[in-house]
Parts: C-alpha cells; sequence; structure tokens
RNA sequence: UCCCCGGUAGUGUAAUGGUAACACAACGGCCUUUGGAGCCGUACUUCAUGGUUCGAGUCCAUGCCGGGGAGCCA
C-alpha cells in the first residue's frame, strides 16, 4: 500500500552506504530513543520512519529505547503509549528490524549500574570529579557565550577524594543538589556544553523503572552515547540541536578508552508542519486545558490521535519519505501530509453512500411500497472489491448542499426544474419544493424520476452534470459522525504571541448522519469513503447499534474553494479579513480601477516588493488622493506580474491561499 | 557579542564541477455515474558580491539573512 522506493536517498543514508562500503561495518544499528514523558507526534514519526528505515533498507535493527534518566518527568503511562505507537506504525513494514530485550524495549535505566561503572572510571583518570559547587555557582561560573567560563574550586581535588564522594553520592548521604559529578574538560571552550558539563546529579526520586535502588541519575550526555555504545549502536541520528552536543558525545566515549567502533551522532532537521503545534509543552497544554479531548484526540499531531482519526500509518510513512530529510530548518505544509493521506484512503476506501446533512425528497411517481436493491461497486480503485446492493425506495435523504431554491452561477446540483443523478439509481428532476411556513426554510424536495435510467444510466445518451448521493429514508441507519478540521486558523500558529488565539473555533463538528444499511456491519480496521464528502472510519467511541465515525479528511473540492467559502469555516485568519478590503480598494485604485495585475509595484531594497500606495494601506484605508507614482525614493516602478502582486500580498503576513483569494476576489 | 549549523519556485526536496528538476500548493484544460480519482498543460526557482574554472547551485572569500547553543531537561 506504499511507494516509498526501496531505497530512498539522503544525506544521512549516503553517509550509512559509505560507511557499509568502506567496511566499518556489516549492517546498521540505530535507535529510537524517547523520553517517555509525552506522547509521540508526527515529528517523532518522522525519526521513526527513518531509524527503521534504515534498518530496514540495509538489513540492520532499530533499537527502541525508552531514554529514561529523570524520574521526576516520566511515568509508565508514556513508556506503554509509546510502545503501542511504534508498534502501529511500523506493523507490516519494519516490525521485524525491531531492537528489542526480551520483547520489551532497552532502557537507558537498564544501563544504570554501568554507567555508574564509566563515571567512575572517568574519576579515575582524572577525566571527571565531583563537585560542590550549588546549582547556582556553577551556574554563573559556567560562564556564557561571551564570558569565559572559571573552574571549579573542586576541580583538582584529589582522585581518591572524588571516589569517595561519588560512592557517598550514591549511598545517599547528600540531599538533592548537593553534589554533581563533572567532566574535567574545558572551561574556556566557546562550545558552552564543554565547559565541564555534569554528568551526574542527586535526585532522591523514585524511578518507573528502578524504583528505589538509585538517587543519583546520569544526564543525557553521559547516558545517551553510552547507551548507544553499550547497544552497538552505529549511527546515533538525532535532531538539530543536539549538534552542539556531538563534541561532548564524541569526548565521552574517546576517554574512556571503549574498543572501537564507537558509534557517531548524526542530525537532522525535526518535522515542523503548518497549521498544527508539536511542542510537547504546548501539547500537554491543550490536553489539561481541555481543548481537546485527550492525548489521542483525532485533531492533534500525536500519533494515537492520528490512529484514532483513521490515518493509515502507511500514509504516515509515505509522509515522512516525501519530506525528505536534510538540516535546512523548514515548515512543512501540512497539505503535503494530506496529499498522502488522500492517496492513500483513495486506494483502500471501501465507497459508501451516507448523507451529514438530511434533505427529504419525495419521488412522486415511484410506487409507495416498492423498493429496489441497486448495485453498487465498492472501489473503483480496485475492481477486487466487489459491489454491493443498496436499497432505493420513494423518499430519500440528499444532502442538504446538492439543493438550492436558488442556484448561484455554475450550480450543477438539484434545483426547481433541474435533472440529477442519484448515484446507481436513478434521473430525477425537481418539481417542488414544500417550505416551513414559519421559517420559509425549505423542508421537503418533491422530484419525477425516470424509469428508463435504472443504475443512473441514460439510454437516450442525454448528460446531466451532477450526480448526488443519498439514501434510503426507511432504510437509513444512524450514525454520529464527527467533522474535524484544522485545530489552528494560521499556518504557524505558535510563532508568534499565544498559540491558544489561534485555536479555530470550528475544528469539530457533529452531526448525525443518515448511512446506507451496509454500514451498520462497519468494522474498526476499514477505511471508507462516503462518496462526495470524504475518507471516514469508525472512532473507538463507536458500540454496536451506536455507530460513531470520524472524518479523516474531506475529499478536494473545487466547489467549496471559494473565497466565500473559506471565510465561512474560518480559514481566512483574522488579519486577512481585515486586509482584504483594504488590499483590494488599494490594488483597484492603484490601477485606475482595473486588474490588480495592473496596479504599480516598486523594488525597495533590491529585493522587497513595495506597492506604490504602501502609506496608505499602512494607515488603514484608501481616503485621500494616491501619491503620485513618480515621487517614490527614486526606484523605478513596474507593473507586477501576477505572481509578484501575490507576493507582495503576502508580504503582509497572508498565506498564499489567502492572497491568491484576495487576487481572485478582486477579477 | 562568541561558537556551531543552514540558505535552490509559494512550501518542501533533487541535481555529488557539465542542459536546474520532482512533489505538494496555485492556475487552466480534458475526462468523469463521486465537482473525487485520473490525464494534459501554465506560471513561478539557485541570498548577495567577488574569486577559482573552458564551465559554479555545487569549490574559495567576504557580507547578508535564518536556526540552534549559557537546565542538576531530553
Amino acid at each position: 500500500m506504499s511507494d516509498i522506493p526501496e531505497q530512498p536517498s539522503d544525506f544521512i543514508r549516503d553517509i550509512i552506504q559509505a560507511d557499509l562500503a568502506a567496511g566499518k561495518h556489516q549492517t546498521p544499528v540505530t535507535r529510537f530513543p524517547p523520553e517517555p514523558n509525552g506522547y509521540l507526534h508526527i515529528g517523532h514519526a518522522k525519526s521513526i520512519c527513518l531509524n527503521f528505515g534504515i534498518a530496514r533498507e540495509f538489513g540492520g535493527v532499530c533499537n527502541l529505547r525508552m531514554d529514561d534518566t529523570n524520574p521526576t518527568k516520566e511515568e509508565v503511562e508514556y513508556v506503554d503509549s509509546i510502545i503501542a505507537d511504534v508498534r502501529w506504525l511500523i506493523d507490516g513494514w519494519a516490525d521485524d528490524r525491531i531492537g528489542l530485550e526480551n520483547g520489551q524495549p532497552f532502557y537507558a535505566s537498564g544501563y544504570f549500574d554501568q554507567l555508574y561503572e564509566f563515571a567512575v572510571q572517568l574519576i579515575k583518570k582524572g577525566k571527571a570529579y565531583v563537585c560542590d559547587h550549588t546549582p547556582e555557582e556553577v551556574d554563573f561560573m559556567r560562564g556564557a557565550p561571551d564570558r569565559a567560563g572559571e573552574p571549579s574550586k573542586y576541580r583538582d581535588r584529589p582522585i581518591a577524594e572524588s571516589l569517595d564522594l561519588f560512592a557517598r553520592m550514591k549511598a545517599g548521604e547528600f540531599p538533592d543538589g548537593a553534589r554533581t559529578v563533572r567532566a574535567k574538560i574545558d572551561m574556556s571552550s566557546p562550545n558552552i556544553w564543554l565547559r565541564d558539563p555534569l554528568i551526574y546529579r542527586i535526585r532522591h526520586a523514585s524511578h518507573h523503572q528502578t524504583g528505589a535502588k538509585w538517587c543519583i541519575y546520569p544526564l543525557y550526555d553521559f547516558a545517551h552515547c553510552l547507551s548507544d555504545y553499550i547497544e552497538g549502536i552505529t549511527h546515533s541520528i538525532c535532531t538539530l540541536e543536539f549538534e552542539v552536543h556531538r563534541p561532548l558525545y564524541d569526548w565521552i566515549l574517546e576517554n574512556l578508552d571503549l574498543p572501537r567502533p564507537l558509534p557517531h551522532q548524526y542530525e537532522f532537521a525535526k518535522l515542523i508542519p503548518t497549521y498544527t503545534i508539536v511542542s510537547k509543552r504546548k501539547l500537554i497544554t491543550l490536553v489539561n486545558d481541555q481543548i481537546v479531548t485527550g492525548w489521542d484526540d483525532p485533531r492533534l499531531p500525536t500519533i494515537s490521535g492520528l490512529r484514532r482519526r483513521g490515518i493509515p500509518a502507511s500514509a504516515v510513512r509515505q509522509f515522512a519519505y516525501n519530506i525528505g530529510v536534510t538540516k535546512y530548518n523548514s515548515v512543512t505544509d501540512i497539505a503535503v501530509f494530506e496529499h498522502c493521506i488522500r492517496e492513500d484512503l483513495n486506494r483502500r476506501a471501501l465507497r459508501r453512500l451516507a448523507v451529514l446533512r438530511p434533505l427529504k425528497i419525495v419521488i412522486e411517481n415511484y410506487p409507495e411500497s416498492q423498493v429496489e436493491m441497486l448495485e453498487a461497486v465498492n472501489n473503483p480503485e480496485d475492481a477486487s472489491a466487489g459491489t454491493r446492493q443498496v436499497p432505493f425506495s420513494r423518499v430519500i435523504y440528499i444532502e442538504q448542499d446538492d439543493f438550492r431554491e436558488v442556484p448561484p452561477p455554475k450550480y450543477y446540483r438539484l434545483s426547481p426544474g433541474t435533472e440529477v443523478r442519484l448515484r446507481y439509481a436513478y434521473l430525477i428532476t425537481c418539481t417542488g419544493i414544500v417550505k416551513d411556513p414559519h421559517t420559509g426554510a425549505v423542508t421537503e424536495v418533491h422530484a419525477t424520476y425516470d424509469p428508463a435510467t435504472r443504475g443512473g444510466n441514460t439510454p437516450d445518451g442525454r448528460k446531466v452534470k451532477a450526480t448526488l448521493h443519498w439514501v434510503s429514508a426507511a432504510h437509513a441507519v444512524d450514525a454520529e459522525v464527527r467533522l474535524y478540521d484544522k485545530l489552528f486558523t494560521v499556518p504557524e500558529p505558535d510563532a508568534t504571541g499565544d498559540f491558544r488565539a489561534n485555536i479555530n473555533p470550528h475544528s469539530l463538528e457533529t452531526v448525525t448522519g443518515k448511512c446506507e444499511p451496509s454500514l451498520a456491519d462497519a468494522t474498526p480496521e476499514a477505511r471508507y469513503q462516503f462518496e462526495r464528502l470524504g475518507y471516514f472510519a469508525l472512532d473507538t467511541d463507536s458500540r454496536p447499534g451506536k455507530l460513531v465515525f470520524n472524518r479523516t479528511i474531506s475529499l478536494k473540492d473545487t466547489w467549496a474553494k471559494m473565497i466565500d467559502e473559506m471565510a465561512k469555516r474560518g480559514y481566512l485568519s483574522e488579519k486577512a479579513k481585515y486586509l482584504a478590503g483594504a488590499l483590494i480598494e488599494i490594488l483597484k485604485h492603484g490601477s485606475g480601477g482595473k486588474h490588480p495585475s495592473q496596479c504599480w509595484l516598486y523594488q525597495k531594497n533590491g529585493k522587497k516588493w513595495a506597492h506604490a500606495y504602501d502609506q496608505q494601506i499602512a494607515e488603514g484605508g484608501v481616503g485621500g488622493e494616491p501619491i503620485p507614482p513618480t515621487s517614490l525614493d527614486g526606484e523605478k516602478l513596474f507593473r507586477p506580474k501576477k505572481n509578484e502582486t501575490i507576493q507582495y500580498i503576502m508580504s503582509f503576513g497572508l498565506s498564499q491561499q489567502e492572497a491568491e483569494a484576495i487576487f481572485t476576489a478582486n477579477i
């Protein structure tokens, strides 16, 4: 179900390939080392796909390891969720490459004895010492990027004394923070992490794996490289922020005189998708503030959220492949992910008919008691999925959106007097409407069907523009359907200010839909396409007789892409709404009321596009006389191309989508 | 301010000194019993300046811009 090539290529795989060719290793051993202090998210998925993908492609192994050196922040709940998420993501793909210990993950805490001995060794070699400074003193004495550090008073204390103190630290003689073990490296290094970094601290805390055994715990830099070494990791792949730690990673391993080969660390840029957040802290805020229902809320980018939403693991993997692996700090358009999901689901989803916002249709010339079973294909992309029977009768439901009493231009669907096709059924023509006498809303539509068009065929060859989905009212099965939308209204919710201000109030809408009867037997594993609506999967809340579906993702909908639709759904940011009016006016004004591409722009600082009437836009309106185009900083004015105008609009902080909408709206 | 790492269409990613390309997004068309899918097409690219070279996105220098780095977090 996946198009990922057997041998993807990126700078890390290139290195591995070269290392293998040079005979440095027989096969690569990677690892995925999360700290169990939160749920895994789409960013971790990128790392999982990278590490397990490498193991898979080069015949190696990827160890799953809990990086659990900080007992005060970690919990078994997280350990369990991490295991489940990793298994789900690699199932059927790299599940034979996972490195485990007796079926369980590796734990950094499993190495605490060895780590302790390594620290003793370092002290014995005069390369580490016990330091008695307070946290505040250590902090100050470390210096700053532009201020040299000063050595600890205890830097040169006798080795025997450090050894004794370290043993007593372990024995629990000292309170938290009283002493630390520090590597003796270089207090004047421009790299702060080499200024005698701490490698052990006292923490009288119970650990989720080791219980009360320890009251001293190693720090990340010490534990990680050595855990890699102990497990025989060849390529230790982490994210960019650890780049400055690499000299320390190497220093520890090299100064312990370990047999070679040593593991090496490589760094790549983490994934930052638009319209969501992946910061652990902010994810916790969303959960704790009950903005979402839990860690597996289908609106969240957590792996458990994606799973619950119905996104296939293969789509996540394809996404990880598509975005590549580099050292460039990038922001990935969430549309790339959505494309992968649709592509995957399009191939596998069973087509079904379901109406989310029902409008009753009475087919006047269809016999009252008659029911016909009509054949419908399960998946036009996959003939082996077969067909099914769908009941048709006199009263059916169609989507409210599929009927307009007064149709807008280019509206092909049902309206008084028009004919449309009911998918797999008949062509019907609207003959009348019934309105609520008080509200004036259309409550019922009357129609006639053409018996010659059974199955939706037109023996006379006549064309009908629209094909609508429908459900027989008497046979319909009710379902709760949860319609999800982006959790945030702006591409980069936490770029500036409080990300909570950018939460999309319409991220969840729940409706009661009418489903074709076969959906009563829907299974949690199956993926469904409700035709013309989107892809849906059963939610974990679903029970027999009480169906609950999640909309995984909508179908691409060109009709819905109009600017008013965008505004209605909250896709247009407040900023865009505010600026749209002024921009449209000013662009028209600058072009003598014509097309915006006829306005004048000039180049500012040789780089940025600027509009001849910037000043007036900044002042929020179009009042007054335009500045004569000749008086602008002596810069040459020119007629921008469409794309340059789009870029110009975007320079106000709007997305391309918004800019296009504004541009289009002005035509 | 110091150290490290980056900078290729709107967004990502390729091109490993030899014709700048692919995907997504956008736009247009064809086709369609899903306004889906599919097919065809259009527009838009190497941060800047110098240097090396027959030839530079690639190598060098300088500058500019962006990210990371001063937890007893990972």
